[in-house]
DNA sequence: GCCAACGTTGGC
DNA sequence: GCCAACGTTGGC
């Protein structure tokens, strides 16, 4: 079982948001970065993933959430007036992949960027905490996973 | 295939 | 809102 990072601002999306969801799944739309598409299509069920909240006044760790349907094609790269259509897409060889997550819970507290940039040396090659990142999925070492957890 | 221009991300 | 860092696009 692999772990990963999945950021969301939460001005859009946020942990409380994916808690009052339907069966507290949502469908990961809007991913349109080939790296970030590319881990989630590595992504197997069962699967557990941080829930990164970005661009807002405390970003950082909020909870945990763990896959609950493997890539599958985003529907709103076919979709004229969504915000993320994609034109160049076919659905015949679709470019644009996504998974369902499900809330697993809340961490106690947040573990904020701040802190875990702390604890940079013991986190080697965190990729969230790589110069200049900008990916919104990422994957989370074993090791990296167990040392966060114990923040908490 | 190069690279300038442009767009996006995301912390601050 | 600023801007550094990075990705993408498209002319050549």
């Amino acid at each position: 079982m692999a772990y990963w990072l999945m950021k969301s601002e939460p001005d859009s999306f946020s942990i409380d948001d994916l808690q009052r969801r339907p069966k507290k799944i949502e469908a990961w739309d809007g991913v349109r970065n080939y790296q970030a598409r590319n881990f989630m299509r590595q992504m197997k069920l069962g699967d557990q993933a941080f829930f990164y909240h970005s661009s807002c006044e405390v970003p950082g760790i909020v909870g945990l959430m763990k896959v609950t349907a493997e890539a599958y094609p985003d529907p709103t790269q076919f979709e004229p007036k969504h915000h993320h259509y994609d034109p160049a897409s076919k659905p015949e060889e679709p470019r644009w992949s996504l998974v369902d997550m499900k809330f697993e819970r809340k961490l106690k507290r947040v573990i904020t960027l701040t802190e875990l940039r702390e604890h940079e040396s013991k986190l080697s090659n965190f990729r969230l905490l790589a110069r200049g990142t900008r990916l919104s999925v990422l994957p989370v070492t074993p090791a990296q996973w167990d040392y966060i957890l114990k923040l908490e």
